[in-house]
RNA sequence: GCCGGAGUAGCUCAGUGGUAGAGCAAUUCACUCGUAAUGAAUAGGCCAGGGGUUCGACUCCCCUCUCCGGCUCCA
């Protein structure tokens, strides 16, 4: 039996391919399984047949879907040995996920580091030992006897969809040694084709996400096709976390956390103050060019007015709580801005002649976040949202979402985001039935603004919030988490729940359409990002400070003041060095600070009126450039994008 | 909120029951220096907070707070 490769090249026995690999390939049942086949003495690949013919298609280790197949063997591997380790204990599940795998355990204690390194011990063993994974076909009756002892195992059983299983009912399992999981393969041919795994981490985790159900733990690990590609990993692990926002909050000094302030909270220092400026005023010339009105608000509101918009019906555990003299009405700090510029639209009767009217405002909003989902100025309890809603009547609404989206993605190309997710959230169940028209209307226009901007975007069936569907934007931070971002929501409900209305050209009332859109989404959390995204080393119309002017000796200092001046009525933000430190270590300062720019004067630049001009990420200086042409350069670095 | 881990100087971290340590940062002095660390000295601590065990607790136990990694949640 030969192996014949896409290419017509033919594999055979005399190049390392086993009878065991090719029986296992071909035989009945089998067409989802890879066999393993020596493509040459270096070089482990996996094939699997072409379901109707004697090719084969080849899946090489390090590929997207190799990985897959290897991390997968890995978990088995690993909820083998947690098995060997742990009587008694249960499994639950163990899917490949992006750069690893995670499996879920019921044990009678929560794993501690020492267990972890015990099963990277024991998974060891097992790979060393290389153990044939067999693939196993049985009935669903014969399953849920093999796996009577395991719960998880059974529940799965018996929510099997018949139709999922390749071959008709039949529940597929894959066995190694004594152990046996569930499992629709494919997999490696055996434990000693894994050639790099670590087992990272624990922690607790839901049985099928639901909070009221068991909490598991979860072990989580990854596994790569080269001991150097697990290597490379980590050590790209490692660098991102160097980017954490809140290690370079406290080594760029932007930000803190006082503990005295509470959770959540943080304070802006002034160089994350310059960097918060820039942005705000970056999103306010925006706001004006789209042809947004600027409006404010107070922080809190009646508790009649979160009543009215519906917040303390379904969010009240979210919002801070009441705060109330004898006999007042009490208040609440606002969640959100909407009711506020609600209450701005309601000020008049308006005409659709006034329409769309555009209200933005940088408003800050407090939720009493959950204690375990705050994580720097990412999650905060305080933070300020680029908001703004637009109402507009249904003929409106298609130029309008374009305009919202254009703005979005103006803004996020601005500060160099072109690697996002877009999705469109749909009505969720909870919808209110009677807007039936409205949500059709809605969610077509949200699709055509996204086609129309050629975005590429994910439906979220049923993801919608209860008032409307939206437009989410989001961002992965240093380490690939996705947090939310911009948000374009087109609301259906609350014009109506507010009673808002407009007089249409016929003169007849007309409810409006409402847009809730945010740009950054929170400005903090989008400066968090923006930090990670940079490293810190941000471009130069964003840097607290753009220019570190390095004096050689203290007989400089005059002329690095002159030079300072110089660029700071370009309008640039200049510090001098007056540190009496060797030149050197003011250097390294300034390159640890990230400044974008480093100029050293000494006694040539005083006789010449030139700087020695350094950007950051090069390494090494230019010297003798003319103060004129390097302070009109950087002038021109600095610019704004748009 | 849940599971686990952690909290020692501004920062990064040593310190396993017997007088609280280092490096960096800070301050002072000397050095006046041309591209990633000049030298010396000084100062800096309720060892997160509270309770307990003990002759004695940073260290062991309990509670609380905060942070970290996940889970759940995010109008």
């Amino acid at each position: 039996m030969d192996l014949r490769l896409p290419d017509q090249k033919v594999l055979s026995h005399d190049v390392g391919v086993t009878g065991l690999d090719v029986a296992r390939a071909i035989g009945p049942g089998l067409a989802r399984a890879a066999v393993a086949v020596k493509v040459n003495d270096h070089q482990m690949d996996l094939a699997r047949p072409i379901e109707d013919g004697g090719d084969f298609e080849v899946i090489t280790l390090g590929s997207p879907e190799g990985l897959h197949i290897l991390r997968h063997s890995t978990a088995h591997v690993m909820a083998q040995a947690v098995l060997d380790l742990f009587p008694g204990s249960t499994f639950a599940i163990g899917p490949p996920i992006e750069d690893g795998f995670y499996y879920d355990f019921e044990v009678n204690e929560p794993f501690t580091p020492e267990d972890l390194e015990r099963i990277q011990q024991r998974m060891t063993e097992i790979v060393a030992e290389d153990q044939p994974f067999e693939r196993v076909a049985m009935s669903p009756e014969e399953a849920l006897d093999v796996f009577s002892d395991h719960k998880f195992k059974v529940e799965i059983i018996e929510n099997v969809d018949p139709g999922e299983v390749s071959g008709g009912d039949v529940v597929t399992a894959y066995r190694n040694n004594g152990f046996i999981d569930l499992c629709r393969g494919p997999h490696l041919p055996s434990t000693g084709r894994i050639p790099a795994f670590k087992v990272l981490r624990s922690s607790g985790a839901y049985w099928r996400g639901d909070q009221d159900r068991e909490q598991l733990q979860r072990i989580y690990g990854t596994a790569w096709a080269s001991k150097s590609d697990l290597d490379d990993y980590l050590h790209r692990v490692e660098e991102a976390e160097k980017r954490d926002h809140r290690r370079l909050g406290t080594e760029l000094d932007l930000y803190s956390f006082p503990p005295q302030l509470g959770s959540g909270l943080a304070v802006w220092h002034p160089k994350g103050g310059m960097l918060r400026k820039i942005v705000e005023d970056h999103s306010r010339q925006l706001h004006e060019r789209f042809g947004f009105d600027f409006v404010f608000s107070p922080h809190i509101g009646k508790e009649d007015l979160w009543e009215a918009s519906g917040h303390l019906d379904f969010y009240a555990e979210h919002m801070y709580p009441i705060m109330q003299y004898e006999g007042d009405p009490g208040y609440r700090v606002k969640p959100m801005n909407c009711p506020f510029h609600v209450l701005i639209y309601q000020s008049s009767q308006r005409s659709y002649r006034e329409l769309p009217m555009r209200l933005g405002e940088l408003g800050g909003v407090y939720r009493y976040e959950q204690s375990g989902v705050i994580h720097g100025i990412l999650r905060a309890r305080g933070f300020t949202q680029d908001d703004s809603h637009t109402f507009c009547a249904e003929d409106q609404i298609q130029d309008e979402l374009k305009l919202h989206l254009d703005f979005v993605l103006t803004w996020l190309g601005d500060f160099g985001f072109d690697d996002f997710e877009a999705e469109l959230s749909t009505r969720p169940e909870k919808a209110i039935l009677d807007e039936e028209h409205r949500w059709d209307v809605a969610e077509k226009a949200l699709a055509d603004a996204l086609e129309a901007h050629d975005v590429v975007y994910r439906v979220a069936p049923g993801e919608g919030a209860f008032y409307g569907p939206k437009i989410d934007i989001h961002i992965k931070d240093a380490i690939g988490r996705r947090w939310q971002c911009s948000t374009i929501q087109l609301d259906v409900n609350t014009p109506r729940r507010f009673g808002l209305e407009y007089i249409d050209s016929t003169n007849s009332p007309e409810v409006p359409y409402m847009i809730h859109c945010a740009k950054a989404g929170s400005l903090e959390r989008f400066m968090g990002i923006l930090v990670e995204h940079y490293a810190g080393a941000f471009p130069m119309w964003l840097a607290p400070v753009q220019v570190s002017i390095i004096p050689v000796a203290d007989r400089h200092d005059e002329y690095a003041d002159q030079v300072k001046g110089r660029l700071r009525d370009l309008g640039l933000r200049v510090e001098v060095d007056l540190s009496t430190e060797t030149v050197s270590d003011k250097i390294r300062r300034a390159l640890s600070q990230k400044h974008p720019a480093v100029i050293v004067v000494g006694d040539d630049d005083v006789e010449n009126t030139t700087v020695g001009l350094r950007l950051y990420g090069e390494d090494r200086d230019t010297r003798g450039v003319p103060l004129i042409e390097a302070s009109n350069r950087l002038a021109e670095l600095a610019q704004r994008p748009s």
